[in-house]
DNA sequence: TCCATACTTGGACAGTTGTAAAAATACAAA
DNA sequence: TTTGTATTTTTACAACTGTCCAAGTATGGA
């Protein structure tokens, strides 16, 4: 990352910045990622490259700046660095309104890129961290043996794992549904031992 | 995937992608994987770029192929695509011991590679799928309401997590342990509520 | 208004990528 | 050994990447 984007910025940098964002998101919208160069993002946004390079380290410290944006401009709790309190449910309902938001930038990214690609990597990685970010103060890790580090890491994965099979994996699930698959998940009664017939 | 690694190929076509393989692996202990070039590769390799380009499709094709001669190598049940016949805890003993085998080689990835870097990424998702494979059939899920593809993607990578934690975490943790881990993070006690004070 | 400073831009550069077409080589059957 | 086929290698190519520097342009303070 070259610029923080907590960092209040000029009026002029915030603008380029914003186009290139957005010639990002346009492009997600109509190919794959690898297709994207920067070359077609500065044609785009009508910018030089090495404006370009001004700004960003390459494609994915935009994609950086993308992502946070996104947060952002829903007013997202979780954005909030200062104080994490919220606990697992209330983060967990406001990503599933993030990502109901932005259904159809999901929509497309799945449709051009496949699952285990690096945008598609890169998207998850950085809403787990905001995850893991917002919950780490709320786990509670009393009468286990387990590191509360891997536990609050393991709430935030499994989070993620439900918003990508109804997201990204365009499985119509409501918001409660979701919580149930949430609660089993995380403290229901999963059998490790297979059932021997 | 330009070729398939499950079909026995002739001495001299097994002989080239072992050496392309070998120099990656070389590679990866010295260096990040974005500083891998293909140039570098076929240098090491002693082949021209065209056999390269001949038997992968690219960096990360070749990945895949390094991926599964690591678990052929060490006999790795989980392998079998044929049968999947092993409880979610054989499974996670398996590729206990797998990276356990590896923990050197895991050890300059993570030294040379950020943790959400592509590499690292690509790394877990192979053995994540491993792992989904070999368990899928062992979930059950006649008691609670989430689908068994998510609770058997939810098992896959709560063992990677843990395995995470523990190896590229640098975590020292026996295989007892980690088998507490698993059973408390898939069927422990987990509270969702934040306790109010 | 002028100037100094900081930022933006254009152009050039070396190195990389993936592809394509011929040329060379290996291999198997007759 | 010869021949036909398949594979490997050589060579060349266009495009992209990230960096650098010098020239151009804003911006704010004196």
């Amino acid at each position: 990352m070259k610029y923080d984007p907590n960092i209040k910025q000029s009026r002029g940098i915030e603008r380029t910045q914003r186009a290139f964002a957005t010639a990002m998101f346009d492009s997600l919208a109509e190919k794959p990622f690898d297709k994207i160069t920067v070359n077609a993002l500065c044609e785009k946004a009508d910018y030089p490259r090495a404006t370009f390079y001004n700004y960003f380290d390459d494609k994915f410290d935009l994609l950086n700046f993308c992502w946070f944006k996104l947060g952002q401009d829903t007013h997202l709790d979780v954005n909030n660095t200062q104080e994490n309190k919220l606990t697992i449910k209330e983060t967990f309902a406001q990503i599933y309104k993030l990502f109901e938001d932005y259904q159809s930038l999901l929509l497309s990214i799945i449709e051009n890129n496949p699952i285990d690609s690096p945008l598609v990597n890169h998207f998850v990685r950085h809403f787990t961290d905001v995850i893991y970010a917002s919950i780490k103060n709320s786990v509670d890790t009393k009468v286990i043996h387990t590191p509360s580090e891997l536990v609050a890491q393991h709430c935030s994965t499994t989070i993620i794992e439900i918003l990508k099979w109804i997201y990204l994996g365009q499985h119509k699930v409501t918001l409660d549904e979701a919580e149930t698959y949430l609660t089993e998940l995380l403290s229901g009664p999963i059998h490790l031992q297979k059932n021997k017939q």
